[in-house]
Parts: structure tokens; C-alpha cells; sequence
DNA sequence: ATGAAAGCGCTAACAG
DNA sequence: CTGTTAGCGCTTTCAT
């Protein structure tokens, strides 16, 4: 059935087309040196045999790789677009892309030694969650770019974007619709959680609202904000608006306001964080903020190139800023007078868990 | 800053060791044919100098590549799992993975050339996309595993589950709450789509439920399901459970529903199909038809090792049996007291697009 | 138990 | 313009 013959080889163009392994080589790679009659003798012979180069034979007799490992999480949907962008910045410099998922069953550590066993020239790391130690320790035996995460260490390349001008380009949307009751429901523990609190807390200062600061507790699932939802909810005066650790807590808030009555955005606006794909489904259509993809891939593959090539780097990190992602979600507030009374109707519905 | 310097091979592992390569090279291997003392040697040079064997060069070596190829699709959530269940599945017969992403911006064809020219054994393609004939002609040249899509050309292997089957299962499941009144919105055109309307008509049919068989037309998306909505609700008397193509047609569906008052399960039921990560957000908990990734993936690649070393196959397709996920939004019919009057109340919130 | 030698499929100097 | 000669890093006979 499936055809189990050997796979036709550079040696067997060559002698279809009656000439040399290395002119065959040199024609099939569209090299200058060789005829125009017998580059298209070798690439008809090659085409009618059905040859297809070897990479790994050609990467192991070149030395080098042109090899760029990438770890992501497979459950991660916004990986999924840096992937599809990574893929397009290696096109010009003619890397080829090693991919190497993290999933429930597969842990980073596996996924970094499988790459490393290819012999990746460089590592990108999309949102990495190993200790530092350990990227640090990679760090040290070959180029490795950090993307989305912080890290410290002198021997990472970092791209990410700024959480609190993130944060701060929410709060200056709400504000700017004359929101000034602007609850954070926070993402817990980490890093990213505290920066996003913190930038929330910074830019209320700076709109002199630092006295109505309020972060309620969440996390990073829907459920958390499903939960969040009835603290906001219990709040006398309601908040006008509600910002959300990230864009899965924000629908899990969304939804367990509209399930009570509330409506979005006439009576609270919500904004997430993430730009995720779920923000983006049209029935949800969350106002959120947004990272680029493009621009970030696009950053790391240059970085990479650049300390392959042995260039001088001055700044280790790159930090990008985000964007307002302005959808169906944030509106001007209410007025004071539906305030005192907000629109809320008994809805007959499944309990919200 | 980053180690550029060669990294160790096998040669310096040997030296090292005071021994030849080959003889290291079975050490690393853990091989037998080595005394103790010399393993731990070589063992022991390896890890000082930080070896780590060439995954490329081991392969050329070898002849044969132990290398499976799979291509997927980067938006598609239920291709995360069945990754992770391929790691899986891989591990013991000891193949190693090379992904290749299909994204928005790198298509079907050019996965296939990237596994191609790393010299995969067999390919295994999640959901592919690619036209029959080119499948085909992939088929004749080596294994090929499709799966979750139908294909009959008989050089290519199928691991797939019944659309009718999950269909029926889904029919089963509402008759037996005391529904009869079950709509299906569809998934427009397509293969899928056709399979799933006819599974839906069959099972309706078993029921003697011939008379109330209504096709809405829909969609795969959560849009589709929300336009939807709109024919459901003007329908006299509304059905008391629709059967949504997949999970991103019923959420929308369902949405739609909600922010018309219409309450779920109560009012109506909703079942989705796919068992998608969507429909396990506790805020969504969709009654939905699942699919076993791990079992898929599980078969997909045994088929793939038994054409590789040559058996027999009787069956060149396998079809397995999808499963009924209950959650929560699947209840009883309303009484027919209430069916008369529907619980809709105008709530005020922004319009379903 | 150990080592020498011959490739795997390809590219990269070199000579003609 | 063309062919010859060496490897890339590893595994694999086959002697010793």
C-alpha cells in the first residue's frame, strides 16, 4: 500500500541526470554554477523521481542550523497567533522553525529538551513557566528569547508588553467616558496579577481618584469572575465600570452580571485584558487591551538573529507597549439617577456557580 | 554573552572518557556491550562537558527516523488535546514528533513540505483541509493517518468519529428528558455539516419524531448561532430544545437566548457538539457531544506504526463512537402551561448582532 | 569489552 | 562549468 520504498536521494538526481552529486546540489538549491541546460536536466530528473531534499543531512553537512526552537502552551490561545507570526518573520531570514508544545502531559522541560536535541541555534520562549534558574542556565549555551514574561537575568533576551500602560490605557478609556467608580478584579498571585494591580492603582492615582481605588479578589478563570460578580454586584453605590484581571475573568463577570439583570455596558462597563480570542467572539465583543502578536514575534526572531550573528545588543529587554482594543463592552456611565436604583430584574436562570 | 562556542559532540565526549566513539556512543545509549566502570566514565564525561547527542545526526545514522509528523491547526482547541494525547501515545514506541502548524498565514501545503523535508516516517494531519487528491498522492509515497475527517481513498488510513452516532446521542438524550420538539440549526455547507443534519433527521426519525424535523440554517460560528436565535424565538410554538452544529454556534446561540430572557435549561434546552473548551467554561456548561482525543490519538498512531512496520490492516478506517456530555444546559421541557406564554421578558441590554 | 572503518544524505572547498 | 574529495555527528558492522 503506502509506498515503503526508499526515499529517492540527491545521488540518484544526479545520476538520472548524468552529472556530479555537487552540481546536482547546486542546481536543485538554485545556485549560481551551474548551466541553464543542465540546471533544468537535474530539475526535471529530480522532479520526475520526486526528490525532496533531506533538511537534516543538509543542516548537518551546512554546520549550522538556521534552526529556531519555539516552546508554547498548546492551551494558550494567544501562542497561537505569536506562532503564526513567528512563522512569518522566519520566512525572510530563511530560519526554519522547530516547534515544541507544552501541554498537560508534556512539561517545559521536556519541550526545551527536544528542541535542544535538535540543535536549535536559538530559543523562543513563548511565555515560559520554568524557573529562571533553569532559563538562565539555557541562556548561558545559546541565544534564548523570553517572550511575555519578565525575567532578570543578564543572559535572557526579553519581549514583552508593559502591564501597568496597559492597565493605564484602561482606566484612561473609562475615565475619558466619565467613569470615575472603577473596581479591578485582580488575578491573584504572580507577577503578571501584581503588575496589572499595580498599574490599575498608579493610573487611578493619577486621575486623582486614588480614593476610589477598590480591587476585589479573582483569578484567571472564568469562574473567578463569576464569583467577583456578586461582590460587585453587593457593592452600594455599583461601580460604574469593572476592570478585569484578564479577558477569562472578565467573561465570567460578564456573564454572571447579564444572567442577574445588569446590562453591559448601560448599567457597568467591563474591560478585560488579553485581546483573547474569546474577547473576540461576536455575542461577547469585550472592550479589552491588546498586545501585537506581529510586532512581538516579529522582535524576537530579530533579537535571536541578532545575537546568532554576534551582534552587539544594547537593550536586553524590549518592552512593547499594548493597545486599547475598543469594543461592545464600555460605554458612558449611567446616569445618577438610575444609579440610586440600578436595572436590576429577577431573570429566571440557571444559578451561576 | 551567549555561549557561541561549539557545542560538545560525541568525539569530545570519547576523548574525554579515554575511549573510542563507538564505545561511548553505546554507553550513551545504554546499550549493552559496555562494562560498568566504562559507562560511568563516559557517563560521567558527558555530563561534565555537557553532551547532548544530535537528534539529526543520530537519525541519519540510523537510516530511519523514528519521526512522525503531524500537522494541525493552531486555532482549533480540540487539536491542543489530541497533541497532548500524541506526546503521549508516542513516548513508548519511542517516535519522536515534529509539529507543523497550519495558521492563518502558512497553509496545509506548506506544513506538508516542512514534514516532508525533515524525513517523517508517516504522517498523522488533525482535521486537514487539503483536497482528497493531494492527500492521495501523499499517501502513495508514505504512511498517512487523517484524522477526524472522512476520506475514501484507499491509500490513506482514517481515525474519525460518527457524526450520526453523536447526533443520535444527542436526539437520545433530549426524547428521554420528554422533549420532541428539537430543532437543529446546522453547520451551512460542508462535509460535516451534511453528516451531522443527516444524523440529526435519522435519529428524529427513529423517535417518530418525522413531523417536527426543523433545519435552521446556521453556521460555525457563534454568530451563525446568534442569528439563529432570532428564527428560534419567532417560532410559535417555540421548540423546547435546539441541537446546535458545534459548541461556537450553540454559545452564541445560547447568548442570544439568555439576553432575550429566555431562560436555559428551562425554557429551553441547548446541546452543542464538540465538547469544546468553550463549552467547559463553568459560566457556559454546555450539554455537549465529546470526542475521546486520547483514544483518537491513541489509534491514529498505532495505525501509523503498523503500516510503518509492515502488518496487515484489515480496516482502513476507523470510526469511533462519540459520548454525550451532559452539563447544564439540558433540563426537562417546560410544562405546556408555560410553553403557551414564554417566559420573555424584554431585558435591557445591547442588541445581538 | 573495545576500537577501526564505513557510511547516512548532503554541502563545501577545491581542482580540472 | 563540472567533478573530486572531505567532512557534519552519529550508528553500525566487524574485527580484535
Amino acid at each position: 500500500m503506502a509506498g515503503q520504498r526508499r526515499r529517492p536521494t540527491l545521488e540518484d538526481v544526479a545520476a538520472r541526470a548524468g552529472v556530479s552529486r555537487s552540481l546536482a546540489s547546486i542546481a536543485i538549491r538554485g545556485e549560481s554554477g551551474v548551466s541553464e541546460p543542465t540546471r533544468e536536466r537535474v530539475l526535471r530528473a529530480a522532479d520526475e523521481i520526486g526528490y525532496r531534499p533531506d533538511t537534516r543531512a543538509r543542516l548537518l553537512a551546512q554546520g549550522r542550523a538556521k534552526l529556531l526552537g519555539v516552546t508554547f502552551n498548546v492551551q494558550h490561545a494567544f501562542h497561537a497567533e505569536l506562532i503564526d507570526a513567528i512563522y512569518a518573520a522566519a520566512e525572510p531570514a530563511a530560519y526554519d522553525i522547530a516547534l515544541s508544545a507544552v501541554t498537560p502531559g508534556r512539561d517545559e522541560s521536556r519541550a526545551l529538551e527536544a528542541l535542544l536535541g535538535y540543535r536549535c541555534e536559538a530559543l523562543v520562549l513563548l511565555g515560559p513557566d520554568s524557573p529562571e534558574s533553569r532559563l538562565a542556565e539555557l541562556g548561558r549555551r545559546l541565544p534564548v528569547v523570553v517572550v511575555g514574561r519578565e525575567v532578570s537575568d543578564p543572559s535572557l533576551d526579553v519581549v514583552r508588553t508593559a502591564d501597568d500602560v496597559g492597565m493605564r490605557l484602561a482606566v484612561d478609556h473609562l475615565v475619558s467616558l466619565g467613569h470615575r467608580d472603577i473596581v479591578h478584579i485582580d488575578g491573584g498571585r504572580g507577577h503578571k496579577a501584581a503588575a496589572r494591580r499595580r498599574g490599575y492603582r498608579t493610573a487611578m492615582r493619577r486621575h486623582g481618584l486614588t480614593d476610589q481605588v477598590r480591587v476585589i479578589p479573582g483569578g484567571q478563570t472564568g469562574e473567578s469572575g463569576a464569583v467577583a460578580a456578586r461582590v460587585v454586584l453587593a457593592e452600594r453605590p455599583m461601580p460604574t465600570a469593572v476592570l478585569a484581571y484578564d479577558d477569562d475573568c472578565a467573561c465570567g463577570l460578564l456573564d454572571a452580571l447579564i444572567r442577574s439583570g445588569v446590562s453591559v455596558p448601560d448599567d457597568v462597563s467591563v474591560v478585560g485584558y488579553d485581546d483573547s480570542r474569546i474577547s473576540r467572539l461576536p455575542y461577547v465583543s469585550l472592550t479589552t487591551i491588546g498586545q501585537d502578536a506581529r510586532q512581538m514575534a516579529s522582535l524576537a526572531l530579530n533579537r535571536a538573529h541578532t545575537r546568532l550573528v554576534g551582534d552587539e545588543v544594547t537593550e536586553r529587554e524590549i518592552v512593547l507597549s499594548p493597545h486599547l482594543v475598543e469594543r461592545d463592552t464600555t460605554a458612558r456611565p449611567p446616569v445618577d439617577s438610575d444609579r440610586q436604583q440600578p436595572h436590576l430584574q429577577a431573570v429566571r436562570s440557571r444559578a451561576v456557580r
